[in-house]
DNA sequence: GGAAGCATGTAAGATGTTACATGATTAC
DNA sequence: GTAATCATGTAACATCTTACATGCTTCC
């Protein structure tokens, strides 16, 4: 009955201007799944739910040669709930789970070679993670209506360094380390 | 029936000794939370349904003073799941979830005021929360049996450094930024 | 006298993922 | 022809959080 974080993602994005559930799952796949993911089941939910609150105010709109879609644009209510949320300062915490740490964690069960294996490849994700929030960054340019856009991706460029940084410095402690000899059987 | 991270994660700890749930909830919460949190009632399940698969042996422990209790030790079939896990090389993708960034995100809908309240409360989270790493960092010490918990204590280290840094970077840029004229009503 | 710590669990609910189901059009 | 894109939804399942339930001991 109240509304998750999640509902108050996809009021955010309407308030970009309307549109269709399928046009809404994509656009969260291009720009703030990397800190909310949301599966396109839960886009149809949402907006239903939305609807039926008097949050967002559904259309059918025909189209030729394509099937039919519904839009969802925001209502004075909805407009009036996002603002709301924004302004409340109740906010949840940060929260995020990476296997990867779990794995270090645990590295006294491994071999020295498993666990440069797993770091380096770690270090390479984040590597590849960083060039691709880079050319977001470019692609958004100075423009002023894309700020907040190209504030994330920084965000996430500079944590993608804090990982480069920080593998270069343990590296060599892994390599001097005391560890299971020898691999897994 | 398969296991999931989070039962690996018991079975991880239990790598450490045999210990109870209580006691196991306990060294979650103060290590692998950051990264991994698990609730007292996943633990509770998670050891009831490790031990009929034969992968931990509970025992009870009578106390005088204190309510009995039931420690789980890893049996060899347990350190071996919890091996072949380690040198899977299959790995979930870290995920992140940032109530946060969300709002950095929808910030042309908000007030210049609004969004550098924000992000100078986050900015103090993010320094307490470095302090914080760095008092376990030192407490720690450089004695190897610790030094895999160091180093995931590390990481968060340069991850708060990180966003004090972007917070330092984007704060001029919000405060010459277009918003919302006033506050909400 | 009351709060905090020790100790174990169950139940209910919220949240989120993946698979299933269908069907037209366009581009290769 | 076949894969990809457009388009909407349901169902089943997995996972995780929070509240409920109980009771003794120690410390202030």
């Amino acid at each position: 009955m109240t509304l998750t974080t999640t509902s108050h993602v996809v009021l955010g994005m309407l308030s970009f201007g309307p549109m269709s559930g399928y046009e809404l799952t994509q656009f969260v796949a291009r720009s703030v799944a990397n800190f909310w993911p949301i599966s396109k089941s839960q886009v149809y939910g949402e907006l239903a739910r939305l609807a039926e609150l008097g949050l967002v105010l559904s259309t059918e709109v025909e189209q030729e040669k394509l099937p039919d879609k519904r839009t969802y644009a925001l209502t004075d209510q909805g407009e009036q709930a996002l603002d709301e949320w924004l302004a409340s300062p109740r906010m949840e915490a940060d929260r995020q789970r990476s296997e990867f740490l779990v794995r270090i964690f645990f590295g006294h069960r491994m071999s020295r070679a498993q666990l440069l294996g797993l770091l380096d490849r770690y270090a390479e994700g984040a590597a590849r993670f960083r060039q691709e929030l880079q050319g977001v960054v470019a692609s958004l340019g100075q423009s002023p209506h894309s700020q907040y856009a190209r504030a994330t991706a920084l965000l996430g460029v500079r944590v993608a360094e804090a990982v480069l940084g920080w593998a270069e410095e343990i590296r060599p402690e892994l390599e001097k380390s005391r560890t299971r000899r020898g691999g897994r059987r």
